[in-house]
RNA sequence: CGCGGGGUAGAGCAGCUGGUAGCUCGUCGGGCUCAUAACCCGGAGGUCGUUGGUUCAAAUCCUUCCCCCGCAA
């Protein structure tokens, strides 16, 4: 079928691949360029792939002033697949094409309704995590759905392995979805609202790490925001990103935050239960580096400690 | 011109009040040991990011450019 394609970052690209393969993809809607680091401006993920497949791209401002509407009347999709845009869609488009808005959200709807639902998840150190592909209403992710499917969550699993593997099975499941649709064999289900949880945008204080937490928490956040944007702490001053951890069983016989072991394997570190072993880290203005490397270079003592703020 | 850190052996760093380079690890060879990611001895490996300059002499001082990274956006 025509498709016109919704969504930004890396997450999305899998779908639009999979779409591109299967069905003709008119067109591809996503952020405007941004720029990157101190880098220039830089294309989404999404932009760049429509235009490896000569898809023409869209890269509107907003979608409130009305300049998208004479866009799709002229693509007339007969649906439109959303994939971490990150706009509010109006109700105009919607109800664009035989089909509406599909979308492929990075949870097992209800829960983790929201802009941050994989992050937010591993945070919570759930054992399974999932994709939803629905039918979008005019709600944040409470839209009818289409299918799930879900995966084991490794406990030492970090975020960049969840959005891997949950854009390659949302793309998998949303090709399947349109399938069904298309046939009129799928049954869209209403979510439970009963039992919706949302997931916040994740913001830079919670990035930072508090060692008085049980090791359990510390190290499902560190997972949760690796390899990006990175947990952080500070150590003599200086801005420490965490990378890596395993949780040491270990009783932590000194104060939270106190360098108790440096060897090899890494940098443990005491926490308010248990303890933790930082494996990778990054420390500021250096690049990503095993923790034994920091070791060697000096840059960590036992004794140390890491604290709040420089 | 947004702010700031950095480019020195395969890795992480020190040296930077100028005199051709050092530490931890790795690597190679040998030794010790029932054994070892342990220990001991020995070796290899670096145009000190690039350009020009100051100087008897620069990794160390000044200059050009390139690259990496943190913050901010």
């Amino acid at each position: 079928m025509k498709i016109v394609f919704m969504g930004t970052p890396d997450f999305a690209v899998p779908s639009l691949e999979a779409l591109t393969a299967r069905h003709e993809v008119v067109g591809v809607v996503t952020a405007p360029d941004k720029p990157r680091n101190r880098m220039q401006f830089t294309p989404t993920p999404a932009a760049v792939a429509a235009a490896a497949h000569g898809i023409p791209v869209y890269k509107p401002e907003t979608l409130k002033n009305g300049a998208i509407e004479p866009i799709l009347d002229e693509l007339s999709p007969d649906a439109i697949v959303v994939v971490a845009y990150g706009k509010i869609l109006p109700r105009y488009v919607l109800n664009c094409g035989k089909y509406g808005c599909v979308n492929v959200h990075g949870s097992l709807l209800p829960e983790y309704r929201g802009a941050a639902p994989m992050q937010r998840a591993i945070m919570d150190g759930v054992p399974e995590i999932g994709v939803t592909v629905m039918q979008m209403d005019e709600g944040l992710d409470t839209g009818d759905m289409l299918l799930r499917g879900s995966l084991p969550l490794d406990p030492d699993a970090d975020f960049e392995w969840v959005h891997d593997n949950l854009a390659k099975l949302g793309a998998d499941l949303l090709i399947r979805a349109l399938d069904g649709l298309e046939a009129g064999t799928l049954i869209p289900q209403k979510q439970d609202d009963s039992r919706s949880t949302y997931a916040a945008k994740i913001t830079k204080e919670e990035c930072l790490l508090d060692f008085a937490q049980p090791a359990k928490k510390l190290h499902d956040k560190i997972r949760a925001l690796s390899p990006f944007p990175l947990a952080y702490a500070y150590l003599n001053g200086k801005l420490i990103k965490i990378i890596r951890t395993k949780t040491a069983g270990l009783p932590s016989p000194a104060e939270p935050g106190t360098v108790i072991g440096c060897a090899s394997d890494g940098v443990t570190v005491a926490c308010g239960e248990g303890a933790l072993l930082i494996t990778d880290l990054l420390p500021e203005g250096k690049r990503r580096m095993p923790a034994a490397d920091f070791i060697r270079g000096r840059g960590v003592a036992v004794g140390d400690k890491f604290t709040p703020a420089p």
